[in-house]
DNA sequence: CCGTATTTGTCCGTATGTATG
DNA sequence: ACATACATACGGACAAATACG
């Protein structure tokens, strides 16, 4: 439902803010990968005028959520999983820098903020939490990559997690598999911790691409879509 | 002066073909950073109206070239020497990860390419003809991109020139620096063509890096703008 | 193979917000 | 502080191209 717009005047900059709707509802499954988007009929739902739509469409295909076909309309782009394993490689490679540089960088106020996230994971894990595991997931690995202290590091990263995202809502990580991952985010945390940069990096870069093995081999059960 | 369209009609998809053009103007600093793009005037001189103004811009903005600033209209990047740096470090990132791929994945015809393309920048240079050696350069760096088999990296990395491009303009490789340069293209190339993945990563980024160098230390010798 | 319907691409008028005198 | 100028943001209409029957 997306709240609507209440507010007829005073409502500018409308663009980003759709664009950030449609964001959330591909990611919810609501425009399935695929799928045609139609800017009249967004419109409509978005109850505005084409305008804007055109151009939160446009922010869309920049950040590689859809692609646009000429006179046709955009898409919800379908990651193919060969696409998805080049993601991955890349995702792991940037993390691994990050973690690299952040192992030289943290401070000691930075590394307590890691731990009490571990600790949040940890609870969450025996909660089987998995929504809010997930959520410390991405805010552990972003405050890494944060702490890199390279702002275009974040940028990429954010661009490739927002494409795998396209893909991690339909496999989904098994609960099994969110120990093991927190294991390894201990490992992580204690190489950035006592600044061993390149067991941090190591770590980090096989954190990222065991979770990739995990998503193919998921897939390889599936024998799904390509 | 980028030849200005003729054909009146039937011209479709005038955004992607505007936003080219645009990225020229940029490149060859008849737009330069930090100027305001008026859309009404680009309107006037692409022949066009300011719709696919608006839609070219965005692609600009989601290249990285301009910054939008909401009511006050769009500017072309100023890339801060802080943020140069950061690229160029993701740049030899991912220029390594390629390399190390294309020390695996080489075929014999590919690697016959690479060395023809190694001669052609060798004449460039003895001819002092920069504009063919940067040319050159271009398609032999991406040559191994494409050898990695991994098409997001291309991507990645053709995002990563295109920003460097708004500065590199500005503080160009002296000739000196052409040799040097290209005796590390050899080793790059002689260790993909035996196979020596580590080696061939190490020296691929290192290669990056110190072009890095090169540029800094021409900025500092300028204390140019910030 | 052709006509029709639907959708995207383009254009321009109007409103709103910011900067400048 | 106020008024004016100016640029972008939005809305709706027209034109072109594709898909379908």
């Amino acid at each position: 439902m997306t709240e609507a717009k209440s507010l007829r005047s005073a409502e500018q900059h409308l663009a980003p803010r759709i664009a950030d709707d449609l964001r959330r509802l591909i990611y919810n499954g609501e425009f399935a990968p695929g799928e045609r988007l139609n800017e009249a009929a967004l419109a409509l739902r978005m109850g505005t005028s084409r305008g804007p739509i055109r151009e939160a469409v446009r922010l869309l295909v920049g950040w590689g959520l859809v692609t646009p076909v000429p006179n046709r309309g955009v898409f919800v782009r379908t990651l193919s999983v060969r696409q998805m394993l080049e993601v991955y490689e890349l995702r792991a490679l940037v993390f691994g820098f990050a973690a690299e540089r952040a192992a030289e960088r943290a401070s000691d106020a930075d590394k307590r903020e890691l731990e009490s996230m571990l600790l949040g994971m940890d609870a969450a894990n025996d909660e089987n939490d998995s929504t809010r595991y997930y959520e410390l997931n991405l805010a552990f690995h972003r405050r890494i990559l944060e702490l890199s202290g390279n702002e275009r590091a974040i940028q990429t990263y954010d661009e490739y997690v927002k494409e795998l995202h396209l893909f991690r809502r339909r496999y989904f990580n098994g609960p099994g598999n969110m120990q093991r991952s927190n294991d390894q985010h201990r490992a992580l945390f204690e190489a950035i911790a006592r600044g061993a940069k390149a067991r941090a990096k190591a770590v980090a870069e096989r954190h990222v691409l065991e979770g990739r093995e995990r998503l193919l081999s998921t897939w390889n059960a599936d024998v799904g879509k390509p």
